[in-house]
DNA sequence: TCTTAATCGTGAAATTAAGCACGTTAAAAA
DNA sequence: TTTTTAACGTGCTTAATTTCACGATTAAGA
């Protein structure tokens, strides 16, 4: 009934169909995040132009973002607030819990053990992992610290499929050769250095100076073209 | 003698000339972190075949990222490994400390705190803000946490530029409003939530979801094609 | 000195992403 | 019932980004 020949992205659809752009995926988490404030202040149908608008995005964009989604619209009405954000969820993955396992129980490492958020995005972690002999043994925000060298072996027995991986980069690369070894599937790596992965293995680096550094060039542009203007 | 009508984008330059692409800007840390590593090799020289392959990117787009900078290679040599991170450091403003604030001394803010790398990427954070009067008074990794009500006065006073946010998305805007109201120029935010922030104030936001977003999608699309494969 | 080979800088081509425009549709108003 | 209006879906246009290709340059070896 609705969309005849519109090619389906979703799992259930045959054949691979297009891959979602990158671009695409990454707008996904804000259009979910408005779509929860607009879902806690009542409504229940929102159009593309106030979504959009919220989150200072072109309409059109938000439209053409949507038909990686199994959803489609209603003139002059727009999207079902409950519908759309299932649909994003269900495209993301983000409606099945999926187990990790967590590397490097460091400062940062515990800020994500201890991160509730991570369950609207269907990741749960179910252990962490590291060197130190102090740290190994404890337990963070009811999580277990476990020696490195259990992670392998555990992970086929576990079947967890994601590794997260907050070490110092020296040591991301041999921990992301265990994370392969034990037959993980995707690398969410926060170390700031570059991985080699086999390319069956996703990876994702999360880089934090890629952000401060788009901030602080900016910042100095800024800062020079006063000092050209003003004096 | 190098590159006679090269448009400059440095502060030296006039003109504002041409803002250097987001692409180009989030591109140049890793260089940075590559660059680093061969020069602890006792690299002297490098090539943008050699630099581009160690992060899996074409040469001929490092080359023309490095346009952006003031420095030439020299052919069959390349770049001086040196001057080239000293370039980019300058292009993104990495060779000054800059002051900034944090707000929301919780776990991800004490993470951050705590993180020793922002020394290389020129942030130095001076003071933390909280509203947990459990909290206030207290001293993080030697950073004091002041009450937030301090913020505004604070920053005008020492001339801070950049605030970086760490509270819960719900408090967000509050705090946000707060940085401008005390003259900061430049916001990191952490919370996962827009803001509305006038335009003179840069903005950046560091959303972790977004990158989850596509490794938990690519991995379900994996997921499915494989299940349609094999069975 | 002359040749070879690696790399640079850059314009042109290709690819990808974003924005626009318009015909269509459904709700609400006349 | 008819008209008006807001919003959808989508092909087309424009812009941005990446890749290709090649002449120019310089170091190293014959
Ligand atoms: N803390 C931050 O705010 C922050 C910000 C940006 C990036 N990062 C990056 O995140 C990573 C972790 O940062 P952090 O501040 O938590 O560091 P940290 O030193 O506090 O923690 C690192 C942890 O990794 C463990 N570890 C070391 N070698 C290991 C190994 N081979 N196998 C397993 N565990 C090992 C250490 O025992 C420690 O517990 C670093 O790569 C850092 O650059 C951190
Ligand atoms: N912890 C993580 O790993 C993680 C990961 C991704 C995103 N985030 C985001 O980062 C932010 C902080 O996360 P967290 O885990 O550190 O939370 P947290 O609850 O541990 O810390 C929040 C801190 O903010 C303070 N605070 C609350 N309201 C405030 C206000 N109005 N002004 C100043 N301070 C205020 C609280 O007292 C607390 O100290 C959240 O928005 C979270 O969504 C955190």
């Amino acid at each position: 009934m609705t969309s005849p020949r519109h090619v389906r992205r979703t799992p259930a659809g045959a054949a691979a169909a297009q891959a979602i752009p990158v671009p695409v995926l990454r707008r996904m988490p804000g259009y979910l995040q408005a779509l929860r404030q607009f879902r806690t202040e009542g409504l229940e149908w929102v159009s593309c132009t106030r979504l959009a608008g919220r989150l200072g995005l072109d309409p059109a964009l938000a439209r053409k973002d949507f038909t990686a989604l199994d959803i489609t619209g209603k003139p002059k009405t727009g999207f079902p607030v409950t519908g759309l954000i299932r649909a994003i969820e269900s495209c993301l993955g983000w409606d099945n819990v999926r187990d990790a396992f967590l590397v490097g129980a460091g400062s940062l490492g515990r800020a994500l053990l201890g991160y509730r958020g991570f369950r609207e995005h269907g990741l749960n972690i179910v252990a962490a992992f590291d060197t130190d002999p102090g740290k190994i043994g404890s337990s963070l925000h009811g999580t277990q610290v476990l020696p490195l060298s259990k992670l392998a072996g555990l992970a086929r027995r576990m079947r967890v499929a994601i590794g997260i991986i907050a070490t110092p980069a020296a040591a991301a690369q041999e921990v992301a050769d265990l994370m392969v070894a034990g037959g993980l599937r995707a690398i969410w790596n926060f170390a700031p250095t570059s991985l080699s992965i086999p390319p069956e293995v996703l990876v994702e680096n999360e880089d934090l100076s890629r952000t401060l550094a788009v901030l602080s060039q900016r910042l100095q542009a800024r800062r020079a073209l006063e000092l050209e203007e003003n004096g």
